[in-house]
DNA sequence: CCTACCGATCGGTAGG
DNA sequence: CCTACCGATCGGTAGG
């Protein structure tokens, strides 16, 4: 009756389409504009299998939210495993979220909806996946002090500055090319999120390191 | 018959209040979440007096986007109209930007689910405010680089970071909330979007003026 | 895993 | 004939 409100089956093969197909969507038209027939018809099942194999429209929702959160967060765990060095730290920061933020990729859209539609489903356990994500940049920052290498700063602020500056950029694509056309550039000539990547590491890089002989 | 769809009497009083109403719902819910519904009873005037003072869903929402962006665009050409100097300049584009998104507005919310959303509601009118809204960035890069005070980088990519970081940072609002009641921190100490928009000039002017003697 | 439905609400429009 | 506006309801679809 209400197991399949605490326990879902990821190995089963109905579980993982319905997710691959909610993560689609979700991130196509946000938690409001996302319809559960639409995911149903794209997972190629019945409507009413959504709700016994995981939950309602909400549940299905913070599952692929939770996801995105990990899959970010297991990705600089496993960059960041053995990385001594903090410059090294701070560029698998950058990198990672570009990779994960390419504009093909669906959580910086999903978290992007999230974030605009003011945090509504942020549960105990996402937020604890966001601790993990913060807390490399802030471990590689307190490093960095340490050593020596880094200007002191608080390492939210570096963080949200790449972060935010990674997300607008991904979410930004079709924009940009609405934009290109607009002026007749053609859309290569526009910075991609790897371009962008590169220039805030120079960026955060001359300001944490000014007495550095590279710059 | 046709004509409401073209003309929008913006003196009428009932249509100053629907625009109202229509902003605070767009801004919570972006256009699919939004419900007219919710924006008639919030203007406290009957369903169809919106199709007939504005048009439909589609029309209202892309009268507030466009007045969205074309409030910074003035706000960029108020502050900037007597301006020659490229880092006072900087720093009103930092400035105005942050005080346009400070995270009560509805602008940060408003732009972030339409920009999550696939920018599906640009129309040409809107995209023109946004090229003018760059182009005051991108006149005072070209400023700085040709008196020789600015490096010579791509201006789109510090417009970017500028805006992407401060959009982030205001409508993170409710979710850095919720991480300060998780991690057990007042969120007093977490730092505003004046404290970030001031980082920001910072780290961009310490990147763009490497020379300078203030560094 | 499907068919057949529900209470309610959706965006939009009818006549007067 | 116009404007500003109402009570009631249209055909479809939402989550469940």
């Amino acid at each position: 009756m209400l197991r399949q409100e605490r326990f879902i089956d990821y190995e089963s093969g109905t579980v993982k389409r319905i997710l691959a197909a909610a993560e689609t969507v979700f991130a196509e038209k946000g938690f409001f504009g996302a319809r559960i027939d639409d995911i149903a018809a794209l997972a190629d099942i019945n409507k009413s299998m959504l709700y016994y194999h995981i939950g309602n429209k909400e549940r299905i929702y913070e599952v692929i939210l939770h996801r995105h959160f990990k899959k970010i967060a297991d990705a600089l765990e496993n960059a960041l495993m053995d990385c001594e060095d903090p410059i090294e730290g701070l560029r698998a920061v950058v990198d990672i979220h570009a990779a994960m933020f390419d504009s093909e990729d669906k959580t910086p859209r999903t978290v992007a909806h999230e974030l605009a539609g003011g945090s509504r489903h942020m549960t105990q356990t996402i937020l604890d996946e966001y601790v993990r994500i913060h807390s490399f940049t802030a471990s590689i920052a307190r490093r960095g002090v340490e050593s020596g290498l880094f200007r002191d700063v608080d390492p939210s602020r570096i963080h949200i500055m790449v972060t935010g500056t990674l997300l607008v950029m991904a979410i930004n694509a079709p924009f940009r090319n609405l934009l290109a056309k607009r002026i007749d550039q053609s859309p290569a000539t526009m910075p991609s999120i790897d371009d962008m990547a590169e220039f805030l590491m120079d960026v955060i890089l001359k300001y944490l390191t000014p007495n550095d002989s590279t710059s």
